[in-house]
DNA sequence: GCGGCCGATTTGTCTATTCATATTCCTGCG
DNA sequence: CGCAGGAATATGAATAGACAAATCGGCCGC
């Protein structure tokens, strides 16, 4: 079926046909392939086309390749899933409905034990003055997610002024503060009664929950807890080796 | 810290050189940088090695490039973190626990019904021969992850002469079936009755649900259901931006 | 004023060639 | 026989030059 695709670059064609040899098993994993001047004589190539084809491959790990060496199929990787954990607006708009939000609290303070807990943030760090905010994100009029973060007043004080009564937090923070590091922790929890009650669910209800804490070089910024109602919402990580052009 | 590095190769220093400059907000997001052949000069190299330069950023999704139109530092992205999502046996020694496993269940057969709920297997696929399996993990003697897996035998004809009674089929096919194809589904659900009491937990407790299924080319592989304890269970995505050399 | 066309500009792709570097292999010496 | 060292070889990196494709802007005709 991928024949023949007139409209393709060298270096496009000659990927894609490498790529199904190696998927489909005609190429086995550490078997060693001709050296880059046959292999480009063969496509009818210059060597730096076929160099081009041969080192994108070792990027996306299809292939391992050594000096002097020779170049060799890679052996199959462990399973690694690239997941989109993308803010919520986007999310729900993905989804084809439409987005609420409804801000619950907001105050400037700094984080005391019980918050601290609810974050997962360890006792040393963030001492400073932290925007405390909550609130609740909805779908088509359902409870769809309760956020409740924290942003570092010292990495963002811009924060400072701004309302987060109309757009939630996410979405600014994302267009303003750019990341360097981020990290997600994913969980199930039985949902407890404060929160249980913002969702409309009875307690105890298994529940997604997803804490992110996002850096931003010397700082963290903003450190989030997601709670999803849990039988309603999944997160979906489709896997395909071999991105990029 | 990275000021100057005498053993690098020149792409690779204004690789990071670039990188960082988007990272830390001197270029902001939208900003249009020079065109290629200033850039080259400027960091006195040829047009061809800049271009390497930004295309790999291009690919990573730092830059944005239109023809005519110039190059443009890309908006921030969507949070995405890549995920390991491993084989259980090598998940459980990372955490430095003895990893056990029991099987409960094994047989020959086709999907009823109640299997393709569990395992959210469409009607129409998979109506061949399958081995069906459930077994336990377990870390430390305490049950860690109920395992209930199908395996599509017309695709993986060797396991049907497997017993499975000592090492898990996860670990056997990662080795013996190269992947091509997976797609995870994350969700918390209260467990239910049968798997309740395999896991030693109350009806209704809050559990991670992972479900897998691995495709090889045309047919299906397999198809697992992971259900973890989940005030225990978590899974931890860290992301870094900018991996590959 | 408006719409379509054309040329200038910028990136995309490819080639031919040169030098550098990491290994492997083989030779020769002790 | 064994090990050190050098030659051969495959990939890595960089350059200059050329042409193709896309598209932005302005010019011209109406």
């Amino acid at each position: 079926m991928t024949s023949a695709r007139p409209q393709a670059t060298h270096h496009a064609r000659i990927l894609e046909d490498l790529r199904g040899r190696i998927l489909d098993g005609r190429w086995a994993p550490g078997q060693q392939l001709d050296k880059e001047t046959d292999l480009a004589e063969a496509h009818g190539v210059s060597r730096m086309t076929m160099n081009k084809v041969l080192t994108q491959l070792a990027q996306e790990g299809y292939l391992v390749r050594r000096r002097r060496g020779g170049t060799f199929v890679a052996q199959p990787r462990a399973q690694s899933a690239v997941m989109e954990i993308n803010d919520i607006g986007a999310e729900v708009a993905a989804l084809g409905l439409t987005h609420g939000w409804t801000l619950l609290r907001r105050e400037i303070t700094r984080l005391g034990a019980a918050e601290r807990a609810l974050l997962d943030m360890p006792a040393g760090e963030g001492t400073g003055e932290v925007l405390f905010l909550q609130g609740l994100h909805s779908a088509q009029g359902a409870p769809f997610c309760l956020e409740t973060r924290a942003i570092n007043l010292a990495a963002v004080p811009a924060a400072r002024d701004m309302a987060f009564d109309a757009t939630p937090p996410g979405t600014w923070l994302t267009q303003t503060k750019p990341w360097t590091a981020a990290r997600n922790t994913l969980r199930a929890i039985g949902v407890e009664a404060p929160e249980a009650r913002h969702l409309g669910l009875p307690v105890g209800a298994a529940c997604l929950l997803i804490l992110r804490k996002t850096r931003s070089e010397p700082d963290w910024v903003t450190c989030v807890r997601l709670v999803y109602p849990g039988e309603v919402h999944q997160l979906v990580a489709e896997f395909e080796p071999g991105r990029a052009t």
